[in-house]
Order: C-alpha cells, then sequence, then structure tokens
DNA sequence: ACCTGAACACCGTTCAAGT
DNA sequence: ACCTGAACACCGTTCAAGT
C-alpha cells in the first residue's frame, strides 16, 4: 500500500474534531474553564495546532454558539411548516424545541446568550446565523398577525418581546436557578407553555 | 503626632477599594478581560493582597452582581411605592428602572444575567441577594392579580415571564444586539414601553 | 490582622522549524 | 499545507515571611 498511517498530521478533518472537543469540555466543566489547550490535548495535538483552523479561542468559541443559532433557526421552521395554518401553535412548538435544546445542551445556551460572547462584536459568521435565526422567529410573528390573530403592533416590538422570553427563560433553565420546578421533560413542557400562554396572551388583539 | 502614614497596610476599606477598581476595569475592558491580578494592581495592593478579602476571584466577581440585584430590588421597591394604586405602571416603572441601569452599567447585568456566574451554585450573599429581587418582582405582579386586573394565572409564571423578559432584553441592550434602535434614552424609553405593554397585555385578564 | 514576594501550575498566542 | 516545540507574557492560587 502507498497510502502509510501518518501520526504526526492529522485525520483531514481536525477542525470538526476541534469542535466536536470543545462541546464535550464545555458540557463537563463550563464556559469558563474552557481552555483552548486542554482542547488541543483531548484531540492529540498539538496546543499551537488548532491555530491552523481558528483565529483564536474567540472564534471557536463563536463557531460553537453558531450551530445553537443555527438549532434555534431550524426549530423555528419546522415548527412554521408542522403547523403551516396555526401562528400560534408554531410559537410555542419553535419556542419548546428551543427550551428543549437548551436542556440537552445548557453549555452550548450559555455561549449563545450568556454574554461570553458579544453578538454586537463578533465574527461574520456568529452575526449570520443569529440574525437568520432571529429572522426566522420575526416570519412566525408576523404570520399571527397577518392571519388577524394577533394586535396591531410593530412586528418588531413583538418579535423582540418573544425573544426576550426565550432568551431570558433559556438561560434561567441552564443557570439552575429553577430547580426543582423543571426538573422533568413534563415539568419542563408544562413550564414552558405556562409562559408561551403569557406571551401568546400579550400578542392577541383584544 | 503619633499617628503616621503607613504605605504598606492599606487604608482600612481595602475590600471596597478592590470592588470599585473591579467595577472600572468591568466597564473598561469586559467581563472575560478581567483579572484579580489587574484589580490587586490598580487599588496600589500586592497581587495576593485580595485574598484576605475574598476567598477567591469568584467571590469578588459575585459580590459585584449581588450590587446590581439590590438595584433590581430597590427598583421594584421604589415604584410599588410611587405608584401604589398603579399595578400595571408598577410593572412597567420597574422594568424601565433596571433597563436605564443596564444602559449605566452594561458590565454589571453581564455580571447578572450572563452566565459567568451560575445563580444556582453560588455563594449564599449573591444567593439572597437574587431572591430578594425576584421576590420584590413577584409582589409587583401579585399586586396586578389581587386588584382583579391580571388573569388567574399562577403568579409564579407570570412573574417568572416578567423575570424573563427582563432577563433577557437587558442582555440584548447591553449586548449591543440592538444596535441604533435604542442608541438614544427617548429610545430605549419607547422601546421599553413598546415590550411592557405587550408583556402588559399578556398579563391582563381578557 | 493585614500585606508582601516568591513560587507553582496553568493560560493564550507567536514563531521558527520540521515533514 | 499542516503541525510541533520552545518561548513570552500573562493568569489564579498558595504560603512562608515580614510588620
Amino acid at each position: 500500500m502507498k497510502k502509510t498511517v501518518r501520526p504526526a498530521y492529522h485525520h483531514g478533518d481536525l477542525r470538526n474534531s476541534l469542535l466536536a472537543a470543545a462541546e464535550a469540555l464545555l458540557m463537563e466543566k463550563g464556559v469558563a474553564a474552557l481552555s483552548l489547550r486542554e482542547v488541543a490535548k483531548a484531540t492529540g495535538v498539538s496546543h499551537a495546532a488548532p491555530y491552523r483552523h481558528f483565529r483564536d479561542k474567540a472564534a471557536l468559541v463563536e463557531a460553537l454558539a453558531a450551530t445553537g443559532f443555527k438549532r434555534l433557526q431550524h426549530g423555528c421552521e419546522q415548527a412554521a411548516l408542522r403547523h403551516a395554518n396555526d401562528p400560534a401553535r408554531q410559537l410555542t412548538e419553535a419556542g419548546m424545541a428551543y427550551l428543549l435544546f437548551a436542556t440537552e445542551k445548557p453549555a452550548i445556551v450559555h455561549l449563545m446568550f450568556g454574554g461570553s460572547i458579544s453578538l454586537g462584536a463578533c465574527g461574520a459568521d456568529l452575526q449570520q446565523a443569529a440574525d437568520a435565526a432571529y429572522a426566522s422567529l420575526a416570519r412566525i410573528v408576523g404570520n399571527g398577525q397577518q392571519s388577524g390573530l394577533y394586535q396591531q403592533a410593530d412586528v418588531m416590538d413583538m418579535t423582540l418581546t418573544a425573544w426576550s422570553a426565550v432568551y431570558g427563560f433559556s438561560l434561567m433553565l441552564t443557570g439552575g436557578l429553577l430547580g426543582k420546578r423543571v426538573s422533568t421533560r413534563a415539568k419542563l413542557r408544562l413550564q414552558g407553555e405556562a409562559i408561551a400562554q403569557i406571551l401568546l396572551n400579550g400578542l392577541l388583539r383584544r
């Protein structure tokens, strides 16, 4: 055989290996304790190697956060498709999908909304992923208004309110603030739906 | 005179000096870049001195966050007093007071809600400050329900929704996500009131 | 009691050098 | 092109020692 194992050079996809290792370490030890050197070691590569694939530590963290926003966007789009004629349901389900994600990967949510990252001053990839997710949510809110279900308020204001609620509640969830109140999947669904109900009530016309 | 200046020993209130220096550095360079050594240097003291007053870096950061929660609580109580017979106004004004604080000291808000801190696993002081702030908000929501203004939902659910919205919106504010939309005090007030309006609408009985 | 200075084990980042 | 190893300037934390 011509091709031999090259122990020095890596498997051709070091970038993704690093991201996976970073996510695992993030889950384990939290945002603050995440170190690039440890990520490198876990991937079996020298501590300088990641710099071939990420400009700096922030760039790696941003890439991880971007996956979260893509997931949020995906949840919105799925909900919009599945409940095509029920804007209220679209909003509730999109929110619930995100909350489930938040319990699965709390560390990523911390990254997305936790201020470790400044969405005001970040790379183009992350910026774009966040904008796309926001646009998806805005579309769902827009559906509700066009159908005459919601009041005639600024769509942007309504979207901002919904986004803030998701933002805030997901962080409370991952921050362990809620404790026993959402200790099971069933309880989480109940709590999420209760909040969605109030939020929705706020959007409806009177 | 018997009393002479003692350049080695500090002014008797190193703890507060450290907190002030930390807050200034926080404003300047963000949460991530805050270092205990730099705080010590800015205070004119050795890098080991802070350990006389704080168990570790986290303890100092938590003490700073606690001041934010006290402020939030204070805003709620002021609003409750000033608009004693107008629960809706209480909620709006408490929220606005906090948003103004968020623009004044964004770094502190980052600390409070940004996940640098885990309210689930933090010192007793911070825990207590956060709980007290939450209780103040709950009281305002309770006022609205007792007066018959709000729907007959769980007060906890309603408080959680309001808290999440404040939580989320304040972080978007400090994260620079909103940009020109809230570039002036007047715009901020408009945006804050728009969101409060929607939220309030959600709490009202139909 | 309160603070210092040296020490330790870590960081992120850079850069010449190897294949 | 992709990775290594040494180097640099920083961290947080500990601890004997000073006043």
